[in-house]
DNA sequence: CAAATAGTGTCTGTTAGACACTATATG
DNA sequence: CATATAGTGTCTAACAGACACTATTTG
């Protein structure tokens, strides 16, 4: 017979040795979106690694268990590695997982969705030549990684839909905005026309922007207000949703 | 010098042993609910393994590398374990992770949403001894192990959400249910009552029930028509929300 | 019959969309 | 001035909430 351990929790951290549980790899993926030329764009990164080593795919990455304190952190933290900022806006996206998608091993991916304005970190991701933004609409002339065509489409058809009842696209924006500006951006994000006066009315009814006195004179018309969000606009969420 | 090996895919998937990448430990958390007596219920397990042995806690499991083909699979398994039918609800609502919320080392947990009638599975689970409804409102009566508690207040916060924009709720009651059934379920998520003219009108609005043609006759007053959803309805949204 | 619950008819105030209008810039 | 873009005034059809009404059961 055995002489058996007392089954106390102490006994069982100390004898916890996470390696012995079979567990899938665990990596981050963040979908970075801004907004530039009047399209959607994403940014990608040329893998310098296997799986797919060579092919464009998003800025992924694994936690490091001795710094990052949070699944977040390691999503900014890559994110940090390309652009040199952290992004006004992240949100936890989806987590994929299955045996095959990774070809190694089960593995499990948790994706982020995160905005910023391009004029941001333009300048840093010019210095880059493995990384640039991609236009949504022509990754088809592209093989991206591993599954990553699936979780930018995934994150997209989420960003479409908070365009129908936020104005969280507004963080793809410079900080300072003006209306019309948005009312494209979510005319892109939704894929029609919307009427002027209705999008108008239900931003100013529902006070999320401040307006900053500053005008935009570029437009060659009428110069446009330029406003910036308010705090409370992150998680604000319309009653009535635009109509898709 | 080493000899290299040359840096293709194949050398790398011959030599990828997931054990030299530390990864955290990836568990699958379902919070399934369901509506009985009024009252939002939450399916709770006395934990038989640490850590927190002994309290309360989700149908935690981890997945089977040799078996589960997704994340919604142990999901399922787990889910079928405790109450040995599968649910007609469930969906991922988000994936926890730090250094400490498992004591032992850096861990993530997968949450999911699932919902079913107390019904199908109330037999079943009577047989279990470690295994039973908890009413939410009396979730602060015990201590709930790990992040438990909190995994459980993301999912009814999602699940009152949801009770704003879709009839998913729905999917808590049997498979055949009345309008006033329905309208107090919303009435319990959102936390006030609802006006009945308008409750009905959308959803009939909507087209997303049919009419059985049965009535339910144990109302002790005009007998309720019973109905059943349609498809649809599982990802139909309403374009004007439920004011909160 | 009264009591209880289900379900409807209809009025009213609010509001989204349509669209024509005004405002302010450039050249 | 014309052109371009920004922004507003206002009408109307649609509809959510209020609430009183009818309908169908039990006892």
């Amino acid at each position: 017979m055995l002489k058996k351990t007392p089954d106390t929790e102490n006994n069982f951290l100390k004898n916890y040795k996470r390696h012995e549980f079979a567990t899938p790899l665990l990596s981050i993926d963040p979908v970075l979106f801004t907004y530039r030329f009047g399209q959607l764009r994403v940014l990608l990164v040329k893998r310098s690694n296997h799986p797919d080593k060579g092919l464009w795919g998003l800025p992924s990455g694994f936690v490091d268990m001795e710094h990052d304190e949070t699944l977040e952190a390691t999503a900014l933290r890559k994110l940090y590695e390309k652009t040199h900022v952290k992004p006004p806006y992240l949100e936890q996206l989806y987590s994929f997982g299955n045996p095959s998608r990774d070809k190694c091993a089960w593995s499990v991916s948790i994706a982020y969705t995160a905005l910023i304005a391009h004029q941001e970190c333009q300048a840093y991701i010019e210095t880059l030549s493995d990384t640039q933004w991609w236009s949504y609409e022509t990754l088809d002339e592209i093989k991206l990684a591993i599954d990553h065509r699936q979780i930018i489409d995934f994150a997209r058809e989420r960003l479409r839909q908070k365009a129908l009842y936020s104005i969280v696209p507004a963080y793809a924006l410079s900080e300072k905005f003006t209306l019309p500006e948005l009312q494209h951006l979510h005319e892109v994000l939704i894929g029609k026309k919307l009427p002027k006066k209705s999008f108008r009315r239900r931003i100013e009814q529902a006070e999320l922007l401040i307006d900053t006195g500053e005008k935009q004179m570029d437009s060659g018309g009428r110069p446009a207000t330029l406003y910036r969000m308010k705090e409370t606009a992150r998680h604000y969420t319309f009653i009535r949703n635009l109509e898709e």
